[in-house]
RNA sequence: CGGGGCGUAGCGUAGCCCGGUAUCGCGCCUGCUUUGGGAGCAGGAGGUCGCCGGUUCGAAUCCGGCCGCCCCGACCA
């Protein structure tokens, strides 16, 4: 099928060359390189679409699963809105229209024949479900309603990245409708916070919070607030975002209630999600030059095995101690239900050797090594992903050589000492990502002149005072690319609070985090 | 939509200027020897050279048209 030559990977010097373009040499191209053969995703035949393979829609369900399992601990529920949107829910918001009519997918024919009304294919959900919470709604004593859902949008995009920005995607939106802004305000911070803790704990991505200006706020939206990451390119990704969306939906759907008091009120919402992109996310911050690495929390496999034999006898008996050390790690109960996810290489034909290389592609955060030497003393090679040692540090190692990181553990007690392994490695990625966001975060005074040097040269997050005019964030924007990624929460603002605009040495506004973003 | 580049095996490519049905590497399959950091040797499978048309005895190669993709500029989680 020659529709299906375009499938090629645009990139260089991949088949030929066992090792990965540096992220030095072209950060764009290594992180191509790792989506696909870490086996994260593959292009579609359709342009600007992906198809997500098991490695990455694993890491995505466990995303989904830390995620579920918060927002029905905070009292939401879910629930599944239809695809498919009249053209003319969307534009009964204003803003909204403006926001999404560019980039929707429109649907003009169906069963062979031309519809009389177009059908949108979602690119968000707020129109359709504010326009069923119209009907549920009668009363003050049916709100709020605290509703997400787990759902796939389009939005035609002109430039696509795999899983940073494709036609199609795979997101989380949640929707809630209260009595008071100020109800609908908390419930936008406690998600806010929810988010961040999801991104720190569990993505090992450190985050900042805060409050996008007028020109980056969702579309309709009354405030926005988001999560701002930094990829080791020193650019910012939002990772999340939250939405006060006040009354400006309920007025275009008449989502109104009987008040307390018996007069008609419109109904405060709020619509917050996470998408795919946070698994691009996860690559651009912890990925290495040998490939991705996972935190344990959200890899699919934890643990990889590789069993090492030379004789038919000995593979024999090596594959049978392997599973016996995955079973041992699958049915620990120290966490709780959920055992240490393992899988076992039993390939044959591939050296171990080649295979250490494997994993370490696929980023899989330990990796253990089981030969016959090993099970004569009762014990395993272990080596972690993220490269660091086991246990403290050895002092020295005669001769200069780099000591080796790998450490011999005992078969006995194998699963306690495995999963703190994996905790540390858990709280060693973030650290190592928070501190890398410092390193790149400057918090000096600014001139202008300074900015535009080093949004030309290494990036970063910069700390400067803003006069508040939205002329002077396009102007910054147009000559430089770098846009205000947010107005920083209380605890990530500076001790020394800029007091004047970088741009025009009036009295600043407020602190804002400047930055080149994907 | 403007500017640039490219479509030859799963991937990366040579050949194109100077027409004679296709090169090499990686990967894949089989066998033997290997296996504690990317194995070696031998054999093998796989291509209507993006599509359509023209020139020609003969087109991957020359000519025309079309399609698609990638990169750079105006939008975005």
């Amino acid at each position: 099928m020659p529709a299906l030559c375009h499938l090629k990977p645009a990139i260089s010097r991949m088949s030929d060359d066992k090792k990965l373009t540096s992220r030095a040499e072209d950060f764009s191209a290594w992180y191509n390189e790792v989506v696909l053969r870490a086996q994260l995703a593959d292009y579609s035949p359709v342009r600007g679409c992906m198809v997500i393979r098991p490695d990455g829609y694993g890491i995505w369900e466990r995303m989904q699963r830390a995620l579920d399992d918060q927002f029905k601990a905070t009292g939401h529920r879910n629930a599944y809105f239809p695809l498919l949107i009249p053209e003319s829910f969307l534009r009964k918001e204003a803003e909204h229209v403006e926001g999404f009519a560019p980039e929707a997918a429109v649907v003009t024919h169906g069963g062979g024949k031309k519809l009389d009304e177009p059908l949108v294919i979602r690119p968000t959900s707020e129109t359709i479900i504010y326009s069923m919470f119209a009907k549920w709604v009668q009363s003050y004593r049916d709100l709020p309603i605290l509703i997400n859902q787990w759902a796939n949008v389009v939005r035609w995009e002109m430039r696509t990245r795999l899983f940073l920005r494709t036609l199609e995607f795979l997101w989380q939106e949640g929707h809630t409708a209260h009595v008071t802004h100020d109800e609908a305000e908390v419930e936008t911070l406690m998600i806010l916070g929810l988010y961040r803790r999801f991104m720190e704990e569990h993505m090992a991505m450190p985050v900042l919070t805060g409050l996008k200006t007028h020109s980056e706020k969702f579309a309709g939206a009354l405030r926005t607030y988001s999560c701002e990451a930094m990829m080791q390119d020193n650019k910012a990704l939002q990772a999340g975002t939250s939405h006060n969306l006040g009354q400006n939906f309920s007025r275009a759907f008449e989502l109104q209630f009987q008040s307390e008091s018996g007069g008609m009120e419109f109904a405060w919402n709020t619509s917050w999600g996470v998408s795919t992109r946070m698994i691009g996310g996860l690559v651009m911050t912890h990925g290495d030059d040998n490939g991705l690495r996972i935190p344990p929390k959200l890899a699919p496999t934890e643990v990889v095995i590789v069993p090492i034999w030379k004789s038919d006898e000995e593979r024999a008996r090596l594959l049978e101690a392997a599973n016996n050390v995955k079973q041992a790690l699958t049915s620990w109960t120290g966490r709780g239900h959920d055992g240490i996810r393992v899988h076992v290489d039993a390939r044959e034909g591939i050296k171990p050797g080649a295979k250490y290389y494997e994993w370490e592609l696929r980023g899989v955060p330990l990796r253990l090594e089981l030969g016959p030497r090993d099970l004569q003393s009762n014990s395993c090679m272990v080596a972690r992903r993220d490269g660091n040692f086991i246990g403290p540090a050895p002092a020295e190692v005669p001769g200069g050589k780099a000591p080796s990181r790998k450490a011999v553990l005992s078969l006995d007690g194998l699963p306690t000492a495995i999963n703190d392994i994996l905790t540390t490695i858990q709280s060693d990625m973030l650290a190592a990502a928070l501190a890398r966001r410092e390193a790149n975060s400057h918090r000096e005074p600014m001139t202008y002149d300074t900015f535009r040097e080093l949004m030309e040269g290494d990036g970063g997050f910069v700390y400067a005072g803003w006069n508040g005019d939205p002329a002077i964030e396009a102007k910054v924007k147009e000559e430089t690319k770098a846009t205000i990624r947010c107005i920083p929460d209380a605890e990530f603002r500076s001790k020394d609070a800029p007091t004047t605009c970088m741009v025009t040495g009036e009295p600043a506004k407020h602190e804002v985090v400047w930055a080149k973003a994907y």
